[in-house]
DNA sequence: TTGAAAGCGCTAACAG
DNA sequence: CTGTTAGCGCTTTCAA
């Protein structure tokens, strides 16, 4: 780490100009065989690594892309890491984490989309979680590291977001489509909803439902509400005849949602906006000895892992986390060779899982 | 996205030094309140953002962590993104897409912790996933956009390791801890697995019992195998009298192993070196109908969700993989601010977690 | 408190 | 195929 050789010094060491070792870098193929084995001698002689900010200062581009999504360091403690040793081990009767909230489960399939195909094209990829009140600093100072930004809808302020689209290509992650500057990924979270509430109502014949939303300002909600609607419609069911109730996607608020409702008369299924919720819902119908699917059905959406595993297993809305993290660097790659695309948006499509808690009638 | 302005623009504009536009962001403080306003004013309506490159050209630093870890690819589909309209929904019977691997859900929680760490200390984190045959290239790749570096044991050659190390702070993650020159940031792993494994044979009295370790190149997996041995030292059992079988750490691998010991007498305990491989093993013995725990202990190591909703939910020895990421990160800024320290070692505490696969006695 | 000026390490014409 | 030469946009003394 005392001191880092450059190209200068690899030029000297080889004796060629700086122009030639660079080119062995960008291409290879334009210097001679042992031109370049010079070079890369040299180069490993002296432990030389290319210093990514001076390629970018003067090639002007980074070949980094960046990610942004809503921070989650409430769960974590600020308290200083401390290096001490592990040597006795408590031994404790249950798990002291709460178990991992559910937006977090979806970004990090988001983000392992998005880190391969990155690399795939040659971009690296950078990663931020929004502090609350720092979302601005943020935002920026990652902007000013980047080639492009794809930012989860809803976690930035369009002001900023049309601040940072000066500069480079900004894309927006999930939530409903818009029609305005930015490029768009998402998923078919209404006809998603809708062909499972289809299958509830009209292959389950079942009309007596309860459905649960999820929080207002999630940027998926609204479109999985309106597919329910769509699917009321299609069925013939009023939408009077129904209850639409609204939690916030936790485990916790499936379960105090779940005994709200059993408050008063049960109904025959229970449709939630989220597989969180719909998790809540079973631990207390279980609880209560409430049958599931005999006596209620329970749906959920987005299809993460937990749902695969509950007793009974859980029928959902698959999301295609992975691709929607993928498709979200193609579509600032895309825009980076031709600046001049319309805006852009792009659906992804998701599928309906059945599992036991409402299964293949 | 036309003109990106500069520094040189937003100092022409506000009529002042580059060298104060740049003191505006880096000490604002020395900056008189009415200049700073008409520089803050002209930043606005340009819509500057200070290009990273240059400054980390500049000041010789990039305020940029990277974490390495072994690439998810393979199980990927290589095929482009398309932006197929995601209109019609079909419908499945069960879930197409496998359940992540542990390694993955591992690993997204050190890189949350990484990631909260790094922008406390007001550092980005850049994240790399190896492609096994370019993990070379990556790995110098991003050596050259980074301050430091957190790899996790055994993905990158010592060599490479080394070379990276001459120019910025390296910091070993998981695995033995090793006598060398790099900082390394681990969890318990031998005490973990010995404390449970003597609470099996000692305060639950169960000396049959097999042992399911991991894959040699595991970085973890000897360790536990190790404490282990310690426990059946401590319990006076002898090493001759248990099993000991190796599988691959996944849930089929541990479905597989489990049919292997049952097809043999029936053991009263079994220890797996992972939660995923013990879930497997909770699987067959379900579908055989000998029961857990009456019948036989089963335990497993690292605290993944999972294991917290299974039936029976599992026994687990409980890995603080978020500050796993955050002590990396801590390492590597601890260095960058004293290069002289000496390698360190972080181990840190882990606990046993009593759940009804091996309850309290 | 502010400005002038010298780089930081590399890329990309342009010559040769 | 290789060398020369401008910058890229910012930080950082050193003076004023």
């Amino acid at each position: 780490m005392a001191k880092v050789p450059t190209v200068y010094d690899v030029a000297e060491r080889s004796g060629v100009s700086i122009a030639t070792v660079s080119r062995v870098f960008r291409s290879p193929d334009t210097v001679r065989e042992p031109t370049r084995q010079r070079v890369l001698a040299a180069v490993n002689d002296l432990g030389y690594v290319p210093s990514a900010a001076a390629r970018g200062l003067a090639a002007r581009r980074t070949n980094v892309i960046g990610l942004f999504f809503p921070g989650h360091d409430e769960t974590v403690p600020d308290q200083p890491v401390d290096s001490a040793r592990g040597d006795t081990v408590p031994i404790v009767d249950d798990d002291p984490a709460g178990s991992p909230d559910a937006e977090n489960l979806y970004f990090d399939e988001v983000l392992r989309g998005a880190e391969i195909e990155a690399w795939r094209r040659g971009f690296a990829l950078m990663v931020a979680a929004g502090r609350g009140n720092t979302r601005e600093a943020l935002v920026t100072d990652i902007a000013g590291r980047v080639d492009g930004l794809a930012v989860l809808a809803r976690t930035v302020p369009d002001e900023l977001l049309a601040y940072v689209a000066r500069r480079i290509p900004v894309v927006i992650l999930a939530g409903a489509q818009r029609a305005d500057e930015f490029d768009h990924v998402s998923a078919s979270n209404g006809p998603g909803m809708r062909t499972l509430a289809n299958y509830v109502l009209q292959s389950h014949g079942v009309h007596d439902v309860v459905y649960i939303a999820g929080p207002t300002d999630s940027p998926d909600d609204a479109e999985r509400l309106a597919g329910f609607r769509d699917a009321l419609a299609d069925s013939g069911v009023a939408e009077s005849s129904v209850r639409v109730l609204r939690s916030d996607f936790t485990r916790d608020g499936g379960r105090a949602t779940a005994a709200r409702i059993l408050a008063g008369p049960q109904p025959r299924g229970i449709l939630c906006s989220n597989d969180e919720t719909a998790l809540g819902v079973l631990d207390v119908l279980e609880q209560r000895g409430i049958r599931v699917p005999e006596d209620v059905l329970v749906t959920g959406f987005d299809g993460i892992a937990a749902g695969r595993h509950s007793r009974p297993s859980l029928t959902t809305v698959h999301q295609p986390m992975v691709e929607l993290g993928r498709a979200a660097v193609h579509a600032i790659t895309a825009r980076l060779d031709d600046p001049s695309l319309e805006p852009q948006a792009f659906t992804l499509p998701v599928e309906v899982v059945l599992r036991q808690s409402c299964p293949r009638v």
